[in-house]
DNA sequence: TGTACATCAGTGAACGCGCGTTCACTGATGTAC
DNA sequence: TGTACATCAGTGAACGCGCGTTCACTGATGTAC
């Protein structure tokens, strides 16, 4: 995704000898922006190092950007635009929902997993995120929620579910999902990921064990 | 937990007239930095902000604390007390370990409800904290995750469920209560949990719903 | 095709700010004799 | 019981820093005629 952005810019005109105007800095930035978390981690990103890291004055992403908020707003959509993606790629070789269904929360995991910083910037934005956008930013709009729902749909019609049964468990099942990834990230399991032969077979084996202890 | 720290203060006599010497600054400290993160939220935690609302010199803190991560550590630290209590109260009042499973999930995510900064606060910490914490830090060292881990080791033994199992499905619903936890201050939910008639009323459904589509 | 000019997208210097931390200091406390 | 003195726990001024943002500016671009 970033690559794709990245391609459509002339770099190589840039290179040669940088013209005074851009070309497409918006996107730019958000590249630097993300370079910034991959190498630095989030408490690097300011407004000035993304600037610095685009090789460009702290004032020029002014005329993109309203403010440092409308920037780091933008890093965080192309990080769901990133995480789509993956889930995406991930469930399209699945051939039943259940399986679809496990392959979407372990991509969303491994997500998070390899891209600690952008995921952490994704939560982080959206936990402050204007309430003039909150109304917005809920779960209705989320591209990654959308996709892990329409697969509980089918099951739950399949099993004659109702319809809030199916919401509820969609939710339970992304909260588990985002739980892991961040549990992860602190507290290593590196004992059971040994023990079960990786990092995905663990994230799988966990995914898995969601029922086992339901109160009913 | 708080109160009962400041309790123990002589604050009668400080409020009186202020002697030189503070007598317990180190909670003190503590406690005005909870004051800041109920007030303003995990930004506004600066040392220096801890201690103007502690009413000492910016320089005082560095004679009770190494430098600014440890007192942030101290604060997450007093936060896990807390959480720990919440779940300890909410699980006394059941009889069967179902339903302590679920009272636990359900106070743990009430927990962050109640204090959106101070839960911040200690998962930040926990997610950056030293290496040589980071041994140490685990699931293993928790309150939280060992009063969840009995439950479900008695409900195990009952059934007959592997140890690798129980061990798998406490970490399921220890992920399920955080993702929650988290999701709920961003995401809102507020369709939902009016339709179920309050907050815990949704915490205790979603946290229900967690078997209904795992992979088996 | 050439020229005047408005608009766009940069520059770089400066602003005030709050931060973490250090320093030499001083007032209060407790202990040895 | 009184006194000298080491130690503890504060003060307040200062340090350098990077930050977000603003400002007057200027170079490049595109459009109207």
């Amino acid at each position: 995704m970033a690559d794709a952005a990245r391609s459509l810019r002339p770099e190589t005109l840039q290179a040669a000898n940088k013209p005074y105007h851009h070309g497409d800095l918006q996107n730019a930035l958000v590249d630097a922006a993300q370079t910034i978390l991959e190498r630095e981690g989030p408490a690097a990103l300011s407004l000035r190092a993304v600037a610095r890291e685009a090789g460009v004055s702290p004032a020029a992403p002014y005329h993109h950007f309203k403010d440092k908020d409308e920037l780091i707003n933008a890093v965080a959509q192309r990080g769901f635009q990133m995480l789509t993606e993956c889930m995406h790629v991930a469930s399209e070789k699945k051939e039943t929902d259940a399986e679809r269904g496990l392959a979407l929360g372990v991509a969303y995991v491994c997500f998070a997993r390899d891209h600690p910083a952008m995921y952490h910037t994704m939560f982080d934005a959206s936990r402050k995120r204007d309430p003039k956008y909150a109304g917005s930013g809920g779960r209705q709009h989320s591209s990654a929620y959308q996709m892990a729902r329409e697969v509980r749909e089918r099951e739950g019609v399949r099993t004659g579910a109702a319809p809030l049964d199916i919401e509820l468990t969609t939710i339970a099942n992304w909260c588990a999902a985002h739980g892991l990834a961040e549990l992860s990230q602190s507290n290593g399991f590196d004992d059971l990921k040994k023990q079960l032969g990786g990092d995905e077979a663990f994230f799988a084996a966990v995914l898995s064990h969601l029922g086992a202890a339901a109160s009913r």
